[in-house]
DNA sequence: GTCTATACTCTGATAGAC
DNA sequence: GTCTATCAGAGTATAGAC
């Protein structure tokens, strides 16, 4: 579910609430949340600040909104290629190119929403509920690859962590001038060479991957 | 330099400054350091919040000096592991080790001192300077084991990214209820899989490691 | 070094006119 | 939905007595 499709194109024509979270995530990233006053929001987005209040019931609602937008873009995305079959490897490089390809596309930037300061939110249960939802879909994937000895018998849990932690240093690191095309291909590649029983396997779940249309 | 050496055995005879900078890194952590006041902080201290300034210029140095402290024992180990020689694998796998252990060994808790609400005060120029000089460290042992054959030859940014990314997820995963004397050898199990061109070997590298005292 | 008292700023949020 | 006006609270930091 690219952002892309339920947006105008040009940000003029973009609704005062997108306009709201577009630059709230931005100033996030750069100033973390509560570095963040709503009165930056606003003059980001040329409204006064008051004005917020007709479109988000508090400053938390606003993170809780891009938080759940993208962990539901996530879990979709893990069901979505999760029904395709495939070997849990094929699987995991088709996820891992498609969230990091997303997330460098996407215009609203997240990187800081999955820190303690945002999801200890205690307006956000909803969301932790979510990111469970999140972390269950991954790791059963991780799992399957245990059980069929695509991946290594590590704990899954840190396995999951370690991915995690991948992509969001794929988000991190194109905020840093870094070729943004070869992210998704980077951090796909070592995530593989990480969990596989035989790294030198890769190529082929890469052209796998390509043949089933990613 | 484990920070076990240089301060009392017990927490009672440990000097104010200490108490402050122990008790805020763990404040820091839990809820930002943003979310932390200088009254949460004394509060848990024992001293009123004025008090404070009679150790601290600002809230700021509180967060300078246990960055600035963190970066410079891991440069410390990284060069003291360089001198010790061996091939790259073995001196990335013993300094993953070392550095891990001593993370989650440490009282101090420095979960968010690398998030960009931290590093991105303008107070902490000197500090970036110790972090660049730290990332230097860590390309420059990540390049020798690619010259070496040791490592893929991946773009070096990239790699030490994600070797940062690994440290840090081991730290935040202990804080989590994850078995602690597992995580220094699960973490540099990873990193090297990820990185050796023949991930086979990882047992002769972890027999090396520990011939060479680690 | 620690205290009390206090200054001053910034922040999130509400009231009510248009 | 946006505005002006405003508030109540929390924040960092300083002054000065002990």
């Amino acid at each position: 579910m690219p952002t892309e499709g339920k947006l105008p194109a040009t940000a003029a024509q973009w609704s005062t609430r997108e306009l709201i979270l577009l630059e709230a995530s931005r100033l996030f990233a750069t100033r973390g949340f509560r570095g963040t006053s709503t009165r930056d929001i606003c003059t980001a987005v040329g409204i006064r600040q008051p004005s917020l209040y007709s479109h988000f019931l508090s400053k938390q609602a606003i993170a809780q909104e891009l938080l759940s937008r993208d962990l539901n873009s996530g879990i979709e995305a893990l069901d979505r290629f999760a029904r395709d079959g495939g070997s849990p490897s094929v699987e995991l490089y088709r996820y891992l190119r498609w969230e990091i390809t997303y997330d460098l596309e996407d215009p609203f930037d997240k990187r800081v929403l999955y820190n303690v300061e945002i999801l200890a939110l205690p307006e956000l249960d909803g969301c932790r509920e979510l990111l469970d939802v999140y972390n269950n879909r991954l790791e059963a994937l991780i799992r399957r690859g245990i059980r069929g000895k695509d991946f290594i018998a590590l704990d899954v849990i840190f396995l999951r962590r370690t991915v995690d932690a991948i992509i969001l240093e794929a988000m991190r690191g194109s905020a840093e001038g870094a070729p943004i095309a070869d992210q998704p291909d980077l951090a796909a590649t070592v995530v593989l060479r990480a969990l596989m029983q035989t790294p030198g396997e890769i190529d082929s779940v890469r052209a796998r991957a390509h043949s089933a249309g990613l």
